[in-house]
DNA sequence: CAGAATCCAATACGATACTG
DNA sequence: CAGTATCGTATTGGATTCTG
C-alpha cells in the first residue's frame, strides 16, 4: 500500500501487524512499553520492541526514559507520526464499509462444497 | 494497516507488495495476463497467478477466459476493487508528502557513523 | 518495568524450468 | 499465451526463558 506509492525498495514497516495499532494506541498521548502490551492483546515483548525500534528510527515515535525507580520508559508520536493518522482513517473507513463484502465473497469461493450444512 | 481495523486474522493481501500495483495497473480498464507482467517489472508469473488469484477470491477482481486462438485471459476491476483506489490514494499522497522525511530520519539514524564521506 | 536471547513456524517472494 | 511445478531464500511473527 504505501510502497507501491513510493519508488523505494525499503520494507516501510508502515503496512505491517502491529505498526497501525501502536500509532492507535498513542493517539491519546504518550503510553509506557507495559500501557502498550495490554491494549495490544497478543503481541509478544520481542516484537513490541522490534516495532518500535524500527518506527522510532523511522521518526514516527519518540522514546523517552525518564527517572524513577524502576525508570519508565514512554513512547510518543512526532508530528510525523501523526500525520499517518490520516491515510489510517481512509483505510479504516474502507474496511468499514466494504471488508464484510470481501469476506463474504471469500467464503462463497471457498466453501461452496465445504459449506456448513 | 487494514488488517488493524478490522477484527479478522485473515491476511488480507492488501498490503502486500504486488497487490495495489495490480490494481493500479487495471485502472484503466480490463488487462491480460501479459500485459500485466510487463509494466509490473520484476514479478514471476508465479507470484503474478497466485496474487490474482487471491484477488478474484476476494472478489476484487474478475478473470475472464475469451475464445480465441491462443485463447487470451483478461482481468479486470469490480466495483468493490474500485472502491480501493480511495484509500490508495490517501497512502500515495501520504507517501508523496512525507516518505522523504521518513527516509531522511532512516539514515540519519543508521549512519552517522556509516555516512559517506 | 522494560526489555534481551534464543529458537522456531508461517508466509511471501523469487529463480528456474516446463507445458496444454 | 497463460500459466504450473519445484525448489530455495528472506522476512515476519511468535513462544519461551531470562535479566539489569
Amino acid at each position: 500500500m504505501f510502497t507501491a506509492c513510493s519508488h523505494t525498495a525499503s520494507p516501510l514497516r508502515l503496512g505491517g501487524k502491529w505498526t497501525p495499532k501502536i500509532i492507535r494506541c498513542l493517539e491519546g498521548g504518550p503510553r509506557r512499553f507495559s500501557e502498550l502490551e495490554v491494549p495490544l492483546r497478543g503481541i509478544t515483548p520481542k516484537v513490541l520492541t522490534e516495532t518500535l525500534r524500527s518506527m522510532e528510527r523511522d521518526a514516527l515515535i519518540t522514546r523517552t526514559v525518564h527517572v524513577g525507580a524502576p525508570a519508565p520508559v514512554t513512547y510518543a508520536l512526532t508530528a510525523l507520526g501523526r500525520t499517518l493518522l490520516v491515510p489510517m482513517a481512509a483505510c479504516c473507513a474502507w474496511a468499514a464499509e466494504h471488508l464484510p463484502t470481501l469476506l463474504d465473497a471469500r467464503d462463497a469461493h471457498e466453501g461452496p462444497a465445504a459449506a456448513p450444512r
